[in-house]
DNA sequence: GAATGTGAAGCTTTTCACAGCG
DNA sequence: CGCTGTGAAAAGCTTCACATTC
């Protein structure tokens, strides 16, 4: 049973829509990737392709950081990467602990972009004696008993739980006890935190399962078009992850 | 620049909106949960707290499947299993590619949850000749020379790619070509594909920096609201991410 | 009495379309 | 003249609250 409850009181944050939140990421990397190129502008049009989504939502998502663009022109790309960048408070750095060293949390160890925007993997932790000292990632693995005294030292607010569903919950309430108020859940399970704690979560098996209702209405829908040439008028189209709903937070 | 642009008419599928298949796949895991304790039926409130959403959403969602419940007493849980299952696809079998068998790759292949609800791993492949006839999770890695063949020999319909951002595209528009028509991308990076075809992608990047930015704004706020004192009355709330958008991440 | 199923209300998000600025 | 910024309309989703059914 689930103790205090998350209900989620949905408003924007700080007159930030949650949807546009959850889109600035994507318009940071295709603006990283025009700002390697050396590309000095960029129109609403251009970076809404590069980012898969469609101008009219990226030009209301940006009317809500300000007036970063020009009448004519086109956003200047450097300046709107740092802007953006603020916005989500990357131009900190963010010390993250992952928990649980199996196949997913060394993928995780390992991951280049963790390092590049803002976070550091300041410890790897695992119930495992016998991970003690191993190196993963070049960074040698703690033992879960001093979970509490890693998250101190390394003022650690993130953290990643990677560990297998039946010890999520307890690892979490440790992390959150620890003061670790932003979690990110890899475990197939959902976590009970207090107010004040979010939660974001990341499940395989929810995204593939999405996936074969959709996949089932397609073979559905070319049945009932009669067999043949059902293929030719079919327009359905498809979008990177539907995103849409969000997630959390906000303050009384 | 990007190719096929995927829009997405964004309607309800068959009737259900999208934001009630997003959540079908928690009510499945908490029934699931129920079944293996033989709890015969539940309430609408209770099955809600188990799957962290509230009643009325809930009932709402279960209303576009069909009236399964029964006024005074609950669902019955069994049933609404199997009602879900179906609805979701998950009583055929599904045979999945992993395209990169790095190490997300391989946490993928290892990953239980795979297996347990009809989706079946058909094949690994990668591209690196020495990974080739290696077995990842009881299954030996193919070449990707192999590709087209393995997808049609099999009859998969659905990827899964986990390779770098830099091949993904390429990846994916093979797998297109020998009929994939559902994509699961974990490579941060925006996949351009013809109408008919659906991606979802899962990006621990973008979910770190949507964290972050809560957290900042915790932050500030803590500063504002004047030093002390200002963790007792606070009702920040947080609800389990809601999924719905998504996107990528990646092996070395 | 208890709990579902659902119209209707309220929000949020998306899209339209165009005025306004460079 | 091109492209941003934004009111206003449309679509979608969530919550309310209660009639309905067992």
């Amino acid at each position: 049973m689930a103790t205090g409850r998350t209900h989620r009181p949905a408003t924007r944050s700080r007159g930030i829509p949650e949807a546009t939140v959850a889109r600035l990421p994507l318009y940071l990397r295709a603006l990283t990737a025009l700002s390697e190129r050396s590309v000095p502008t960029v129109s609403s049009e251009e970076l809404a392709a590069a980012a898969g989504v469609n101008s009219a939502k990226l030009r209301k998502d940006f009317s809500y950081l300000g007036s970063y663009g020009t009448r004519g022109v086109g956003y200047d790309v450097e300046y709107l990467v740092y802007q953006i960048s603020r916005e989500l408070g990357l131009t900190q750095d963010w010390p993250v602990v992952i928990v649980g060293i199996g196949n997913l949390g060394a993928a995780l160890a390992n991951y280049g972009g963790f390092a590049s925007r803002g976070f550091r993997v300041a410890a790897l932790i695992d119930a495992d004696p016998a991970m003690a000292g191993k190196p993963v990632a070049g960074i040698p693995v703690q033992h879960s008993d001093d979970l509490e005294r890693i998250i101190q030292d390394n003022g650690v607010s993130i953290g990643v739980i990677a560990t297998p569903a039946g010890a999520a919950q307890a690892v979490c309430d440790r992390l959150v006890a620890a003061g670790v108020t932003s979690i990110l859940n890899f475990a197939p399970t959902v976590l009970s935190v207090p107010d004040g704690v979010d939660v974001r979560k990341v499940d395989l098996s929810i995204e593939l399962q999405i996936l074969a209702f959709h996949e089932q209405r397609k073979a559905g829908e070319e049945a009932a078009a009669g067999g043949a040439q059902a293929t030719a008028a079919r327009s359905e189209s498809a979008d990177q992850g539907p995103d849409g709903d969000v997630p959390a937070v906000m303050p009384a």
